[in-house]
DNA sequence: GCGATTTGTTACCACTTTATAACCAGTCTG
DNA sequence: CAGACTGGTTATAAAGTGGTAACAAATCGC
């Protein structure tokens, strides 16, 4: 499990990376926001701890970068008490944040919340629920005994979701956010047409759902008998 | 998902009622000590709000005492500088903090933030009173034994706010305030309008009302035998 | 760079939900 | 008692939602 802190305190930094080292994630260490964006492309880290005050580009910056492009977990660090940078540093995606100074312990704890949160504590093997095996290495769901069906990267993410709680219907706004992240969100037409996808893929007769289920004025479920 | 507000300020406990309640929120409100923590035994909150300086029992003495019951998430209203305060309040179990005075915008940002951190934002279950049981996230209620209902999300919304007030009545401004929002105040017709579609879907014989009753001149209740 | 795949965009239809209006019966009030 | 008001009901118009298709734009693999 890969992490990616960005800090220009180097003291912090250093800090920051042991703790996490010692509890076995792999460290990757930016000290400013340039830095940190390079080597979010290059390492594609499964999580980010971002300070907000970094020369280059500062926190919410990287955090926007990011967000354009992918849904990965992030967690800001603040100055207790700077409320107006919290709620920014929500609002543009950000999942978590931690306040300055915490303590080691807090911080296993919260980055470990975090990625049990976003499904991504299991790592290895394909996720299953009722009839439905997901394999998200292999991009591919096998429903019942039928041949295994490749998805694309979207409508695995999505099945992902759905499957990480099924049985629970999820909100459309949830699942959008969730699939492509901070923009997407309020885009009704893009989950309609990725539901579409996948249930022409998934079901033995996809104009009458038995997995993927709507759930009118709420969102989406996924079945389990 | 119900949320107990602590305050003695009776202005600030009025403005937060009302921003969560236009957030969604169950909102129980207490203004001291002893009657939050009475509210607590009997609501059992999803999330509370405590303001240090109380009448009755301050914010450390109440937030003590629900943290030897529950792990329930805290957020303690702080004043801007008050260190010490501060961190008792974290030793004492808190789980953050809110420094006076804050936004709206804020407040709820920092809510939902907990709420996700504590792993209670999805699928908290259905709420239940007398024979009915709501379900927000499917958008349906039960009624006794009978087949789930669909219901709108204005019907669930109405349901919602009758349900966490089972048995007392509500007025026909408070509903329509935190059914439609500001703009829907003053517009009774639109709230009979529901109330006869909610009746329809809910009572056995909907021009007798059994579980949605009219108190006249007054508001609507939910019975609960 | 080219063709195939994937993703996003626009449009249309059927259907549901919500808003608006009108009518009726009962109650309250001067 | 008349007139104003309240709450219930019915009918209809307006707005919104979900499914589908066709096509354009972006991306991927070679």
């Amino acid at each position: 499990m890969k992490i990616l802190i960005a800090d220009d305190d180097h003291d912090l930094l250093g800090l920051i990376g042991f703790t996490l080292t010692q509890s076995g994630f792999a460290v990757i260490r930016a000290s400013d926001g340039i830095t940190a964006l390079r080597l979010f492309s290059q390492e594609g880290p499964d999580l980010v701890l971002l300070d907000i005050n970094m020369p280059g580009a500062n926190g919410f910056e990287v955090c926007a970068r990011i967000r354009e492009q992918s849904t990965v977990p992030v967690m800001m660090l603040t100055v207790r008490g700077e409320e107006e940078d919290l709620v920014k540093a929500l609002e543009l995606g950000a999942d978590d944040y931690l306040n300055k100074p915490f303590s080691p312990r807090t911080l296993i704890a919260r980055v470990k919340a975090l990625l049990r949160r976003a499904g991504l504590e299991a790592g290895a093997g394909p996720i299953a629920a009722g009839r439905l095996q997901l394999d998200m290495d292999e991009h591919t769901v096998r429903v019942g005994t039928h041949e295994p069906v490749r998805l694309t990267k979207l409508e695995a993410r999505l099945l992902q979701m759905l499957l990480a709680h099924a049985g629970h219907t999820i909100s459309s706004d949830r699942l959008l956010m969730q699939v492509w992240g901070h923009k997407g969100a309020g885009d009704r037409q893009l989950l309609k047409q990725l539901v579409h996808r996948v249930r022409q893929k998934i079901e033995s007769d996809p104009s009458v759902p038995q997995l993927l289920q709507t759930a009118p004025g709420a969102g989406y479920k996924l079945v389990v008998e």
